[in-house]
DNA sequence: TAGATTGTTAATCGATTAACAATC
DNA sequence: TAGATTGTTAATCGATTAACAATC
């Protein structure tokens, strides 16, 4: 088997990967074998060219002319390619509403984590269990988090704990920092951190919309 | 007073508008009066030149030599910028646990965004309320929306009823789409679309941590 | 074969950073 | 004044698109 190196992947290509696999596994669900880069651009409303060069980034096996891509091949070099094949280890801190959410979203699974305990502040929900995920108190999340090896901290917390929380994390060893708590947290420089910013994405939706009806 | 136009900001820059937004309040409830484009850039950690130029879309009155600038009049700024005085209304689709989390943060009224209504299929709660928000039947989504006059529909059904959901609001006159559900979704042209995509977000942060093993 | 489709190189577009003069 | 800090222009970097030869 050949191995790729995935060098030069661009953030945004990236961003779509997971896009390409979920479109390729609804036409694979569909009865589709083979698939062209013309017809993913035109459902996922990107340029032919564009999705040509991102999956030639992961593709093992070149397309064919005339007939295109092997859906079943395209859908195994995505998964290898997002790495979800092999889980990562996570634990959710905060088990609010969004907390919840995350916690009963059985799709993470098939994107390479794995949720196996939440954390939360709150007496009366410790030592209950979200789906098969246990929480935990706050107060022995640096250590639990050490004993379970989690590599994964998501944070779903009130914005005045965040930073507290994260650096608890840390502190636990966790390599990489999901954050859904509105505000900018630092971390040492080796820690990943991925701010789910939601206030800038209505930035940009609103924006969009003031100049769509200017332009009217 | 003078108008600004707001043109050529870029995308990135206009979801750094909220982070800079945030900060200031936050320094300003520290009781800072001024604020330099470095001490930004460090908190949120940008590039000071990239800070000046962002804020010199928004800010009406130039920064200061030595002083920096004035926090107070850049909050005013980028609150204008962000439309973040006039609300939009919106309504929500799917009172699932992500739904019931969008629904209950009241952050969002201080982002521009009104949540007016909620929609979903569950018998059981419809006509019950969360906060001051009641939730309708999504029988009756098209006629209500446009009784209600929403501009924007938040979408946080399940995958399979995405697209359903989504033509229900442009049919009943919605100008945005903020889409929570993992699919792409298609709309005419002159509808506004704003996938949140969490498995992109995870895509990339898993590509980062082993990027980052892998330099170790 | 002819035509659809691929994959690559070059050109363009967009965003960030570097350099530096202006000024409080 | 001197120095911190701004704002702008040019250079660089990164990502997308256009052009086109290769090929099943």
């Amino acid at each position: 088997m050949q191995v790729k190196d995935y060098k030069g992947v661009s953030k945004a290509a990236i961003q779509r990967m997971p896009k390409y696999l979920r479109y390729l596994l609804t036409i694979k669900n569909d009865g589709e074998q083979n698939i062209s880069s013309t017809d993913i651009a035109n459902a996922l409303n990107l340029n032919p060219v564009l999705v040509r060069k991102d999956l030639s980034y992961v593709s093992s096996v070149a397309g064919k002319p005339k007939t295109g891509f092997s859906v079943s091949e395209l859908i195994v070099d995505l998964k290898k390619f997002l790495g979800y094949n092999n889980l990562n280890d996570a634990v959710l801190v905060g088990v609010g509403h969004l907390g919840k959410a995350l916690l009963s979203y059985s799709g993470f699974n098939s994107c390479g984590i794995n949720i196996v305990a939440a954390f939360d502040n709150d007496e009366l929900i410790t030592d209950t269990y979200i789906l098969d995920k246990r929480i935990f108190s706050t107060k022995i999340l640096e250590e639990k988090v050490k004993e379970l090896g989690a590599k994964i901290g998501i944070i779903t917390v009130p914005t005045k704990a965040a930073q507290t929380v994260c650096d608890m994390l840390v502190a636990g060893g966790v390599k990489a920092i999901w954050n859904f708590a509105p505000m900018h947290l630092q971390v040492p420089d080796e820690i990943v951190i991925k701010n789910e910013d939601l206030a800038g994405s209505l930035a940009l939706l609103s924006q969009k919309m003031a100049n769509r009806i200017e332009n009217n």
